[in-house]
DNA sequence: TATGAATGAGATTTCATTCAT
DNA sequence: AATGAATGAAATCTCATTCAT
């Protein structure tokens, strides 16, 4: 019997990808401890047996996860813009913090169980470290043409931490804001620490 | 009777304290879910029938813990410095810095845990909230003076959440610096901000 | 393919008929409040965690167990012989007290437990007070030709007294006296009580 | 120092009587297994420790108050009224009955405990057996004079069940009837199961 | 490839009883 | 005679994982 190939995947493949969707699902709404396997195989809509067809452990979907989100995260590190020396080039950052907040939307809640995690586990812990520090040496490597006065490494580190907890906070709702604000705020601050000069909100 | 040692606290209120220690060493070494009543009490060298004499549950012991560490942060927020509008009084910011790697160190892993259980419990969630935007409301008035022209209470939301953030990955080990470099770059990132200009490390 | 045996309940439906056999021995033993859902699933030879998928708690087991009973009781009720107005079917009554008899064999533990249950739980209460004036009702339809000028639903409540606390009273071993002996107890009571006469025993 | 004796009661008398009339409230409202000592040592207003030091245990208080209320029972059994064989006499069954109900309105509550302790403690069964023997008895005495031609013995079982439970029934709230048509539906129950007739109500 | 019933180790919590004061 | 903090055995319940179908 001839199938029209409608879809590029087999079925186990639609399966593996309806788990990572819930995990993330249930991950976000319940953190990494609180989350159960029953969670995710009711959100996906598939037995328990099966979940353990595809991943050996909850942590394993967890990991699987967590490296997506790595990539992604590494990949939009790299495409940190370059300062100018000159002080232009301020569209290029604030659309970088537009991309860096759609990520944080998809996969905050990744973030956020990746630190719980990382408490117990040691190898979340590592994995994590060295995710971080990359990311903060392409940051560095963005700003150094900028002002090569100041500690690159040392400024990247400050703002890396900075846009990460703003948009934590963000989507916690801890800041009663829009996201254009915070986008603006991060943009106003990495100006100002950079260049040494405020640079005003785009968003009247 | 002459009683030789009188203690200033009783059985009990020396008891709740021990269990307050626990929790906190306890929270600090595996996170608020992974952490068993069980492994309270051994470190309290008390029983488990003790331990729900005096907290009804875990949450309860950490809601007892977070009760305190927000008093302390709430003091500590208060006592912000003020920003001379001349760029002068950069030791009171350094200082200031000191003592919230301290109370960090000590209470940091109540605020991981913190962080940890609002996802599930809105309860810490909005007292989190609560307490961040007061925070962040204090650091407004200590740098409103400084600089005027930039939205106070924005640059105070970047300057919290880098805080937090950097002195979270210094404790977590993904920063590999020593704390006084750790202080030297906040305080640099803060004095940029804030008056436009590059602070300069003070650790060579 | 054909099945050679088919089994009319499912795996499923075995397992939750053996935990509900279990309960109604074990709350039989050793009370409701003293029945530990360790005895239970010992007994129904599964383990702890089966239960619970069965049975959301030790009062829900003992929840399904009552409305089991609740519904014998009710169906038996609704049976008792009407009295001709002449005397006459005493065969009738006898007949039904000894299904009455068999019931409470199977199900006296369940009643008990049910009036311990209902000291501290107000639902049981409720339901079972319920349960007692459907009975009285029915034993009450069934007098009321027979005896006009007594108040039935009156004579009901003394005469479904009598009948359970005899049983009672037989099964727990505070009488010591023969099945048939206390059934012809019961009978001559009601006839006593219906007709003005004094049945005699049936048993010499 | 003379002290007027106004009490002829020491203080430990006090004590004892307190924790046994507290027994009474708390076994009446939670019954045998679910009453703990926390809550008689709360009700009656003493601490833990002083509790032991007038019963060895839960089942012992319990014990003390059981007899208390067998000694009561057995004696007002024996003063059940004979029955004239003319079929005089309602006037005092039926003041009798409102002693048993007065009795029962106080020690009903341990009464029931009785039948929930019975069941996994042998103990109490054959006490509770031994009593209950002895209350047929009595009954039996007073019944036989009136109705010679029925096994007095069996009659009073009958009687004596009925009481019980339809003073439960009324108890515990099954019954919504007056406590004086309760009176009334046993004494005209007994007197037709004694002498044959119908013994209309009392109450217009 | 999929199912879902069953498992059992381990977590939380309760409460009768003891003991130092 | 009284206190109440502390105990610990035992009970309830959860959930990641396995396994027979």
């Amino acid at each position: 019997m001839v199938v029209a190939s409608e879809s590029a995947l087999t079925r186990g493949e639609r399966t593996r990808g309806r788990l990572l969707e819930a995990g993330t699902a249930v991950f976000a709404e319940r953190g990494f401890h609180a989350a159960r396997v029953d969670d995710v195989v009711k959100t996906a809509r598939i037995s328990h047996g099966t979940f353990y067809l595809y991943f050996s452990s909850k942590e394993d979907l967890f990991r699987a996860l967590a490296v997506e989100v790595a990539t992604e995260m590494a990949t939009l590190a790299g495409e940190f813009p370059t300062f100018p020396p000159d002080g232009q080039g301020p569209a290029a950052v604030h659309e970088w913090l537009c991309r860096f907040a759609d990520l944080y939307e998809r996969a905050g809640a990744v973030i956020q169980a990746w630190t719980e995690a990382e408490i117990s586990d040691s190898e979340f812990g590592h994995v994590g470290g060295k995710l971080v520090r990359e990311f903060i040496g392409h940051i560095a490597a963005g700003i150094r043409p900028a002002a090569p006065d100041l500690d690159a490494l040392q400024a990247a580190t400050a703002i890396v931490a900075m846009i990460e907890r703003t948009y934590y906070l963000y989507i916690s709702g801890s800041l009663r804001a829009d996201r254009d604000v915070v986008v603006d705020i991060l943009a106003a601050a990495i100006y100002a620490g950079v260049y040494g000069g405020h640079a005003r909100s785009k968003t009247p």
